[in-house]
DNA sequence: CTTGACCCTGTAGCTGCTACAGGCTGCATA
DNA sequence: TATGCAGCCTGTAGCAGCTACAGGGTCAAG
C-alpha cells in the first residue's frame, strides 16, 4: 500500500504520516524501486493507534509512551493507566474552565441590546470598568 | 510607566507586551531619551482589554476586531455581538467534544485492572481491535 | 508522447506566545 | 570613580502539531 492509500484508509493526512515518520512515531517503511513508501498491515494498525490516541487528546510524547508499552506486552501496564488517568483529569479541568468561560460569555452577550458600539455591553465588559468584581479573588 | 511596571499591573508578560506591539495590537508608546518604552493609562486599559479578551478565548484577530469597535463608538455593535456569539458556540461545541472524550477515557481507564501491558485494556482500546464499533458512523 | 495523478525531499508557515543572546542604561554602593 | 546589578533594548529562534508549498521524479492511460 502506498502513502495515499494508507492516508485514505486511516483518515490521516499524507503530510501528517510523513511527519510522524520524521519524528519517529512511525517506523520507516520499505521503499519501492521508485523510492515510494510501501506500507503493510502493521503500519496501518500502528497509525490507527496513533490517530486514535491523538483524537483522545494525548500529546505526541504520551502517544510515544503508549506505543512503547504496546510494543512491550511483558511490561507492567501501570504506566498506561497513569498516563490515561492524568490525561483524564486534564480533560476534566479543561471542561470546567470552559464552562466558567461559557457562563461569562453568555452573561456578557445577554446584556447586548444592539445599538452603538459606544453603548455596547459586550465591548464594555471586555474593558476594565464594568468587569466582574472579584472574579479573580 | 516603563514596560516592567505595565507588565506587573496588568499581569501580562513583558515579552508578550512587546509581541502585541509588534503585531499591531497595541500602539507604539513614546520612548524616553534612553529609548525605553513609556506607557500611560490609555495603554494600560487597552492592554487590560486585550488580556481579558484573550482570557475569554478570543483569537488575536477577534481581539483586533473588538478593539477596532471599541475605538469607534459610533459604529453598530452588531459585529461585536456576532463575534462573541460565534465564539460562545465554539466554546459550547468544544465542551461537548471534551465531554465525549472524557466519557470514553473514563470507560477505557475503568477497564484496566493492572497487570501486563499485553493484557491491558487501555492499550488495547487504543488499537483498532476493541475500538468503538460505529462511533464514526 | 503527452497528460495527469501520484509520489519524493526540503523548507517555511500557522497560533500565541516564550526564551534566549548580546548589548545598552540607570542607580546604588564600596 | 569604579563596579555591580536590575532593568531595558533588538532580533531571532523555539514550542506543538501539523499543513502547505516549491520544485522535481514516476507511472499508467490515451
Amino acid at each position: 500500500m502506498k502513502i495515499g492509500e494508507l492516508a485514505r484508509v486511516t483518515g490521516a493526512n499524507i503530510e501528517t504520516i510523513r511527519y510522524y515518520e520524521r519524528i519517529g512515531l512511525l517506523p520507516e517503511p520499505h521503499r519501492t524501486a521508485a523510492n515510494y513508501r510501501s506500507y503493510g498491515e502493521a503500519h496501518r494498525s500502528r497509525l490507527a493507534f496513533v490517530r486514535h490516541s491523538r483524537d483522545l487528546g494525548f500529546t505526541i510524547e504520551e502517544v510515544r509512551s503508549l506505543l512503547d508499552l504496546s510494543d512491550h506486552p511483558e511490561r507492567d501496564c501501570g504506566e498506561a493507566d497513569r498516563i490515561a488517568t492524568r490525561h483524564l483529569s486534564q480533560v476534566e479541568e479543561k471542561i470546567a474552565q470552559l464552562q466558567v468561560l461559557r457562563d461569562e460569555l453568555a452573561r456578557i452577550i445577554g446584556r447586548c441590546r444592539g445599538g452603538l458600539a459606544g453603548d455596547c455591553r459586550v465591548i464594555e465588559a471586555l474593558g476594565d470598568h464594568g468587569y466582574c468584581e472579584g472574579r479573580h479573588a
